[in-house]
DNA sequence: GGACGGCGAGAGAGCGCTCTCTGCGACAGG
DNA sequence: CCTGTCGCAGAGAGCGCTCTCTCGCCGTCC
């Protein structure tokens, strides 16, 4: 069970050590016999490379970090999965390792560490808090970064995001096309991008609709519902601004014995797995996820390997997914 | 911009790299006023240690792998952010990575040779498919590895798991104590230990049960309950072995014009964010999935350190959570 | 007083790899 | 025929760290 190292192997082909290198990295000036006998070696000795010793002389841990706001933030988050896939699909066929950082005191510092020492390339970061320093801190160090998400206060950062303007459009459009004549929105924290966005998308279609405050969480789908009610009895379209929300929120609707869709037709957004589970299944505004991480591991693995390319953030479109609710 | 080596810091402190390289690693014998200065000049240059040099000697990666199944299969999975917090919370400490791998085409084959070549100390392996080849490979190679959920054959492997037998008793005794008759369960697929042992524990408890079978998807939820009522419409209680088929039942027996609990009780399984999105919210067996994650990670780290330690598994106890649906 | 033991610090040999630099042979051009 | 050029393989110098081995110093015991 002993390792084996280049230096057998090129003993083993009867070459140096340099050629096998060579081959081993698909350097093109090798000779057609050479390479096969190298090649056969390696087979045969079943040789390979020790990353870290590669790792030492590359200055690339071939490794990338994603950080993730608490299990209680993530909570219920149905994207994890997602973003995990989209991630993986772009970074393993090029045998980088993503390594998963779920916040908690000093990870973030951790992971800034993590990357000036060496042992990740660079970080994708999820669900930052505007307050956050880090973000700053890395790319002023010029450290390769991303955001999931357009940051709440611009900064020369590269991000990737669904348009959350357009979708919050779409769902007004689709609860106007319904002959909604008493439109409301339950809404997204106001101190996140998404939240702001969403708000003023479906309130340039919709200017007076009615406005209850929400955070995205089932529980504040549950209150938030509940005010509406009290404050606008008669309201017969809603866009609630997470799957989530409305999954929280629809149960409200039946309790106080409205039916959905007929007397109340409800927009979600994010097309969660929320969506499916909800009764009737949720109409909503599908962010494309796993292709939205797949890019993001993309634009994180071009800052690795060109360190002086332009900062661009990436934009996609969200889509109206309609099913029972609206 | 430069790195600040050990050299560095060793010259700054005026002592050889040797002692510098000793007070990094806490070892014990180093004189306190060398110590200090050795700090003071770590500080100072703000040095970082290069991991890839000292995982060239030591031969340790400080990482370990979580083999996860892919998308689809993980899909609505409620578990993956708890198992992820509860590796995380082990692993955090000791400065050891937790690398993400999905499965896909040669993902297990790459994790392997990852194991191999030394850039993963050991794996975890989630939702294993029993005729997967991997696992044997990994413990007749003698390499760190822990199964989450004991394995269908038994092998000598370390696993970590909850009590499913137990767990089904629980469920039973519940709808029992709640005066149902003609008690009625929807299993989980019976290729796998979960499904089985739930289904055994079940039956132990209630010999005389109606049995359908799912797969533990939502969808298949859906179709279980829609045959459970054709072919036993006095059933009165109903236990369900995930929260998602549950959450897939419910609205069946909703639309079929039954009330939950009130005419028919219903008790699911896992304990996941499926239960809370139920209407009503469900009762069901909890796992203590965060922790049996994080005892998951202490095996595996347990593994890594002392390689000759006994192979040996930990089984956690269930516990019933009450909730509204029975 | 000399030999010995123990403790703490330094010297230096790698760990396995990449990559530059050198050298050698073949070929073309003057 | 000699020099210049080019292509390809080998030699060897690190990359930054750990760890063994050696050595010097001091205290102790005979």
């Amino acid at each position: 069970m002993k390792r084996v190292t280049l230096e057998e192997v090129a003993r083993v082909a009867g070459v140096s050590r340099a050629t096998a290198s060579r081959v081993v990295n698909g350097a093109s000036s090798v000779d057609e016999s050479l390479r096969h006998a190298v090649q056969r070696a390696i087979s045969s000795t079943g040789y390979l490379p020790n990353i870290a010793a590669r790792s030492l002389v590359t200055r690339r841990a071939d490794a990338i970090g994603l950080l993730l706001p608490d299990e209680r933030r993530m909570d219920g988050d149905p994207h994890l999965a997602s973003v995990v896939s989209g991630v993986t699909r772009v970074v393993r066929p090029l045998g980088v390792h993503l390594v998963l950082m779920m916040t908690g005191p000093g990870t973030r510092e951790r992971a800034l560490s993590d990357l000036r020492c060496g042992r990740l390339d660079g970080v994708i970061l999820v669900h930052t808090d505007p307050a956050d320093p880090v973000p700053g801190q890395l790319i002023e160090a010029g450290l390769p970064v991303v955001l999931a998400g357009r940051p709440l206060e611009p900064m020369p950062i590269t991000y990737v995001d669904v348009d959350q303007t357009a979708g919050a459009a779409l769902a007004a459009r689709r609860l106007k096309s319904l002959q909604c004549n008493r439109i409301a929105t339950i809404t997204g924290p106001q101190d996140t991008p998404a939240g702001q966005d969403r708000l003023a998308g479906f309130l340039a279609e919709v200017p007076d609709a009615v406005v209850v405050h929400g955070d995205f969480t089932r529980q504040s789908g549950v209150a938030a519902m509940e005010k509406l009610l009290r404050c606008c009895p008669d309201v017969d379209g809603v866009f609630i601004a997470s799957d989530l929300m409305a999954n929280g929120a629809i149960p409200v609707l039946h309790r106080s014995g409205r039916k959905v869709p007929d007397d109340v037709a409800v927009v979600g957004f994010d097309d969660s797995s929320a969506a499916l589970t909800s009764e009737p299944e949720l109409t909503t505004v599908r962010q494309p996820i796993t292709d939205m991480a797949a890019e993001m591991a993309r634009q994180l693995l071009r800052q690795i390997t060109e360190p002086r390319s332009p900062t661009m953030s990436v934009i996609f479109e969200p889509s109206l997914v309609v099913r029972d609710s609206g």
